[in-house]
DNA sequence: TTAATAAAGATAGTATTACTATCTCATTTA
DNA sequence: TAAATGAGATAGTAATACTATCTTTATTAA
């Protein structure tokens, strides 16, 4: 089931699905393994970091480096020294660290929006796709097995500490141009979609749609750190964030 | 009525409102000058810089600047330069200049409480209450006239685009200990109170609160930069935030 | 098998940033 | 009049954010 739907989702939303080849040189065996590939814009790097065991080393241990010590500790030497690589040899991948973070969250709404659409697509009814999306968006995901060098748990933190700091910057119109913030669009398009299905006379879907995806990641931020700014500083229980966000949209869409 | 509701507001909620003398020495004339002033948490700053010309200039041209060049490109030499001092003498103010963000942040957020304050306490009608206070939040504030050295227009802007990025960091939690977001806090705490007054049970009230204040900004942030993520994109007209929020609002708490 | 090419390691160097330290001088204030 | 304070001037340092170049190693194509 997995298979077709992922299969289903290349088909109609053009990610990349690659059987990739692993040779296992000492038994001479051929592996088939399945690994889920997601196509990036080209301007985000110098040279793509999937393409070569550095590259990839560069995603992990980035992603594991700013997941510990935040984006502003974050530097190529710090990084480079982890993976046993220099710092020069990061620069060949990345023009430089905002790029980087630019990549990975861009990767990170891909993957959100391929998440979306392969747990929605085969249901019918709005209101549960609506329910599906903000689970998808507000609770902390399980490192998916498709993805070997990627660990999307940390990846979410990353997202919600880290995140706007990807497009709060002077030169956001800029990067706009490039693209760089396309898979956000998408997925804001997408669930603006999903709540125009539920209320086609809903004046707000986008907004709406950019206030559940922001707030999914702040209302857990604040709960962790800032409790005082919700109403579940107490338990810390991403269920509670579920449902405020579900009272929230289906009271602003119910065609009443 | 405006000195008069000053008056009150100081009595009731603490905020510090002086006559300052300022003595004209050609003329050897004292003149009395109504100034509003804010009293700041102490740990800050190194310095208090409203008890001096140049520690008032560090404000005023750190504003101008974040605001012109973003806080990433913003240093304590640019500002220097800028207005004629030493780096070193902005040393003497503020530790760096993440502190000197958290300072402008406190005082814009410590100004709007005490702007929602005074345009709320006349208000019976609680409903009222919630549309002047979205307003106030979401309409782009005029200089006021109360603070010489404080660009609120300029500092406006600075909240929108940097203001998270005084939360967002590694260090928080001990932020949040030395109560750098009190101000922050108790503004949400005052609107979540409105809610309260409005519908006693309501259930998200904090959250509901914080969503507000931080989509207030996002929506306008993103209409101008990534207006694909909202439904105002072509007017950037913010009266449309102003009624996606009171929209958003008020079909959550009405109580039905 | 050989040559060409690309990836990546090694090393060096620069401008800027983010500070710290110290010394002097002018102005207030007590 | 002495003491305290504010602030200008100058110097120095460690870290950051790069750029450049040279060499070694691995891959591929002729």
């Amino acid at each position: 089931m997995t298979i077709f739907a992922i299969r289903l989702f290349t088909l109609i939303f053009g990610l990349l699905f690659i059987k990739k080849r692993e040779e296992i040189k000492a038994q001479n065996i051929r592996l088939m393994e399945i690994q889920l590939q997601i196509k990036m814009n080209e301007k985000l790097f110098l040279r793509n970091p999937e393409h070569s065991d550095l590259g990839k080393k560069i995603i992990q241990h980035s992603i594991q480096l700013i997941h510990k010590n935040g984006f502003e500790a974050f530097t190529f030497k710090k990084l480079a020294e982890k993976i046993g690589s220099t710092e020069a040899g990061i620069y060949r991948y990345f023009e430089n660290k905002h790029k980087l973070l630019l990549y990975v969250t861009a990767w990170y709404w891909s993957w959100l929006e391929y998440r979306v659409k392969i747990y929605t697509t085969n249901i019918k009814d709005p209101e549960l796709k609506i329910r599906k999306v903000i689970k998808l968006l507000a609770t902390t995901v399980e490192d998916d097995i498709l993805t070997s060098h990627v660990n999307e748990s940390s990846l979410h933190q990353i997202i919600i500490a880290e995140g706007s700091k990807a497009y709060l910057t002077k030169h956001v119109t800029e990067d706009n141009k490039d693209h760089f913030f396309q898979p956000y669009k998408d997925l804001c398009a997408a669930i603006g979609e999903i709540i125009l299905e539920f209320n086609p006379k809903y004046k707000y879907s986008k907004s709406l749609s950019s206030t559940i995806i922001e707030m999914a990641h702040y209302q857990n931020f604040f709960m962790h750190n800032l409790p005082s700014l919700t109403d579940f500083g107490k338990e810390k229980d991403e269920s509670k964030i579920v449902s405020f966000l579900e009272e929230l949209v289906f009271s602003s869409i119910n065609k009443n």
